[in-house]
DNA sequence: TAATCATATTAGTGAATACTGATATGAAAT
DNA sequence: ATTTCATATCAGTATTCACTAATATGATTA
């Protein structure tokens, strides 16, 4: 495994890592939004959210297109939303196993 | 979708977001090992290693299983597993999908 | 019981990252 | 051509995070 392989798998994965771009990505998980409307609906910063979104499309998690004056985010494609999906589910998983192995304690 | 729930969600990802937390579930991927097998392994730092696993144990990535003075780290379950492993192939496809992109510049 | 070994924790420091407000760019409308 | 609108970028600050060295804990061995 090479050094510099785990550098990059590190930061991409980062780009899950915070809140609010993981609003971002709830945000446009179904359908293209302007950067506008992803700031009005999270009720975001304009800038600090066009800076999540400029770290997202770094990290390649997602792409935007141009229309006029507007530009569309979405994400990059299939893989991404399964990869969204799967952490939900692992994450559920593992509090369900947390919650059991709690309620031993008593 | 809760405000609370993507906090928990990104603290859960962002133990996957390291290089040193990486390169500790590379090397536990398979077998079981005590933290000192890894810190050998990895040719690290004891504090630091011994850190990054309370961490990863924190998020519910991985489990100790202490046998007598030695504590033992394995992934939590088989989803987690999976998790890697779809980081990579997802990893993948986006690098290839950007170098083709990169190609049409020329 | 004292010494040793494996691991955890603490304190301090430096680097990376998220946020805000102000400004810049570039496209569309007047 | 000027103004307006959507988005990006910059500069500064505060917070989070990774790392190291030193120390503490807790189990084993002598």
């Amino acid at each position: 495994m090479e050094q510099n392989y785990l550098d990059v798998k590190a930061k991409f994965i980062r780009g899950f890592s915070d809140k609010t771009r993981l609003q971002i990505l709830e945000c446009i998980k179904n359908e293209e939004k302007t950067v506008s409307q992803i700031v009005e609906e999270l009720q975001g910063n304009q800038s600090n959210i066009s800076q999540h979104l400029a770290c997202l499309k770094g990290c390649g998690i997602i792409v935007g297109r141009q229309e006029g004056k507007y530009i569309y985010y979405s994400l990059r494609n299939e893989k991404i939303r399964e990869m969204l999906e799967l952490f939900d589910e692992v994450l559920n998983q593992v509090q369900t196993e947390i919650a059991q192995c709690d309620s031993h304690l008593y």
